[in-house]
DNA sequence: GAGACTACATGCCTGCACAGATCGGCGTCA
DNA sequence: TGACGCCGATCTGTGCAGGCATGTAGTCTC
């Protein structure tokens, strides 16, 4: 299936920039890049427009096109988030987000023991069970995605719409930590009850509950994890004016 | 200072989307609005380009520019927040806003109190400084300026980017706090000593404090405001497949 | 009801004029 | 001689105008 022009031009050079093939500071002529594409001008301005949306370039006359430092980049674009679990970025931005779930999660389950509807409360209770019933069973698969449907349940049950946003991402990171090895064999019993807790207490509407249950998830996951990027150097960019 | 003429377009249509004067699922043909900015149809495409990696629109052959549901839209896209908290959706993304600050800024204390290089610290210590001087002789614009800038601060010190890239957001949400007439008289002086708290942690290396001081600060925020939005219709998008 | 047909809006390409930023040469002055 | 400032040449993005190609929606036919 043939993705349209623009599309494969954002690919191409947003890639090839969050990747570190393209270094920072570097400038680029519309001219080179549609030669090298063989496309035309209105896709290479076009692709550029969203690229510069997203912070990575910036393009002015008589210089070109300037690739921008990642301190520039906008971590919460879909696209930056795509490329670089893609890529070499990929620890840092699973680290990223993982911090960030560790943050929203307990918030979201609160939250949801609050506001949500009754279908979600439903929902999440048939989720826990069918997790439950997955682990139990040792099948993997069908629990990662149980597992990701889970958190994506509690974050839109929330009702804050940033929250919601935040399952795609995460989805991803869950996805990203099964293929890394960094997921438990088998999963505990305790991650299936606390599963459970979450469920229970937001259907309950015990928005106390809620949040504890979803903090014990989550200092489980952070247990597991905290060390594996420990190494990897952080940025600190100077706030700007 | 006249912006370029591709600002002014995603400006255009993208505050109309967002205030809603054009409803979700309106469809526009390209040259409708070609004639109505008077501009070329390359400015036009540029700037639906720039809409659709937003999640604002969707442009399909034979039917036109599709204006999209606000469940669709990116809420971390700076250009989204700025519109909603122009316009009607003010309420709204300000409490989406503040919830977040709530779950997040607590962890990056944390964070910040393990990581943080020194100059990070001592302009902390600073900051905290300055805003206990300002908010004891009442200069609420300027204590209002030193709050931002000490979150700001605090959230680029947790060395997570993602974190960081909310100081303009959260800085906004402060700033409409004060238009609204949300912010305290005078700042209290629990307040301030919370925020000292929280410089003194960090520059200690104290997590765990850093942590519950701001906390404390969240906890005071979040009583101030929470009722105040508390009858806006909640947003409970299905999770996508 | 299913398939072919047609109209239409976007996708993509190309040539042109303009604006603004950079760079180099030139002259002046200390 | 060297440093500074002015000014024009040049390069590149910005914007305009028009054209053909393509895929879809709606219609029409059988």
């Amino acid at each position: 299936m043939p993705k349209s022009l623009h599309q494969r031009a954002v690919e191409h050079l947003g890639s090839r920039i969050v990747d570190g093939s393209i270094p920072a500071g570097e400038v680029i002529v519309a001219a080179e890049l549609e030669s090298e594409l063989s496309v035309s001008r209105s896709v290479i301005r076009e692709a550029v427009r969203v690229l510069a949306s997203a912070g990575l370039v910036v393009s002015t006359k008589r210089v070109g096109i300037r690739v921008l430092p990642p301190a520039d980049w906008n971590p919460f674009d879909p696209l930056v988030i795509r490329w670089r679990l893609a890529g070499d970025g990929q620890g840092a931005q699973l680290r990223s987000l993982t911090e960030l779930r560790v943050a929203v999660e307990p918030m979201a389950a609160e939250l949801a023991a609050e506001h949500a509807p009754a279908e979600f409360c439903g929902e999440l209770l048939n989720l826990a069970a069918q997790m439950r019933h997955a682990g139990r069973s040792g099948d993997l698969a069908s629990f990662l995605e149980l597992d990701i449907r889970f958190h994506a349940m509690v974050l839109a049950a929330s009702g804050n719409e940033m929250f919601a946003n935040l399952a795609n991402p995460i989805a991803e990171t869950l996805r990203g930590r099964t293929e890394l090895g960094l997921m438990p064999e088998h999963p505990h019993e305790e991650a299936l009850a606390w599963h459970q807790g979450v469920a229970d207490a937001i259907s309950a509407h015990e928005p106390h509950r809620a949040r504890e249950s979803m903090e014990l998830i989550m200092r489980r996951t952070n247990e597991e994890i905290c060390g594996v990027w420990a190494h990897k150097p952080r940025l600190f960019p100077q706030p700007r004016a």
